[in-house]
DNA sequence: TCTTCATTTCGTGAATCATCGAAATGGTGT
DNA sequence: ACACCATTTCGATGATTCACGAAATGAAGA
């Protein structure tokens, strides 16, 4: 018990791990939109998501080519709801946060040619990954946790 | 703020420390009693306390030849209230922190000749610290936070 | 003043972690 | 089958952390 109380403190003491958390408060985003926000390479991502989603906070599923992150709702960790309350309820107003959210907007919007371009003007992050917004969403059939 | 929320994680992110938080729980206590409990060096527990002060988790206060540690009741984090409320309400029954438990009321109850005997045979644990049931705990005149 | 002693600070070694590039994996579409 | 591509895994590196003994600090009592 304490050990697991121990993993996800320790999920969530990383201020790159917040930041995901907090992207992924409103809805599922999938792992190159999270990249682009955070502008750190996809295998750092990749390695920051594997030990929340170890830590029970997300969980995650495949579609299609790409697979899409949210916050766990069955927890597996019996502390993971308690502090996804408490990351919930908290830095609302934090400017890292805030602006990770502009950033996500403009992930989101922007064209695939100009996100990938790389030299946005009004973008004052690097983009890594951004061949995501070409991607459809595919229907729940194939849509399984993994 | 989103600093001060993984300074405060980090804190958390530690099984002795969240050790030394569970024991202070319902009572203040001088860094020999804790060191006691927990079987580290004193230099590791203080080490702990700095940083669990540092967070703004925990307070002291000097009585005499000792220093009190306690929960922080103003806090100056401001995330620190939050994370103390997440920590009190859980881990009650891990079995670990009800060793502690146990030690604690040993340690509090044996004789300091006993205690610092270092081979007391109800105590399967070593007691490094131990000269403090001999001390009188001086009036609040004396007591300040530091 | 001098000694004692609880606690902290310092310096160090071992362990863990964040980060990245390169290579591996696995699903997609041709 | 095959090539493509998002994501993960692997391996390496620099930074941080835990733990300890030794030395420093600082308050108490003689």
């Amino acid at each position: 018990m304490l050990e697991q109380f121990e993993q996800v403190g320790r999920a969530i003491a990383d201020s790159s791990r917040l930041r995901i958390l907090k992207l992924l408060e409103p809805e599922e985003l999938c792992v190159c939109q999270i990249t682009a926000v955070l502008g750190l390479a996809p295998a750092t991502v990749s390695k920051h998501l594997s030990v929340l989603k170890a830590a029970g906070l997300i969980a995650r599923r495949k579609a299609g080519r790409w697979i899409y992150y949210r916050l766990a709702e069955r927890a597996t960790n019996p502390y993971a709801p308690a502090v996804q309350a408490l990351v919930r309820d908290v830095l609302g107003e934090d400017g890292i946060v805030a602006l990770d959210r502009r950033k996500l907007a403009k992930v989101k919007e922007v064209s695939v040619e100009v996100l990938c371009a790389k030299d946005a003007p009004a973008l004052d992050f690097v983009f890594t990954v951004c061949d995501n917004a070409r991607g459809t969403v595919r229907d729940a059939a194939d849509s399984r946790d993994i």
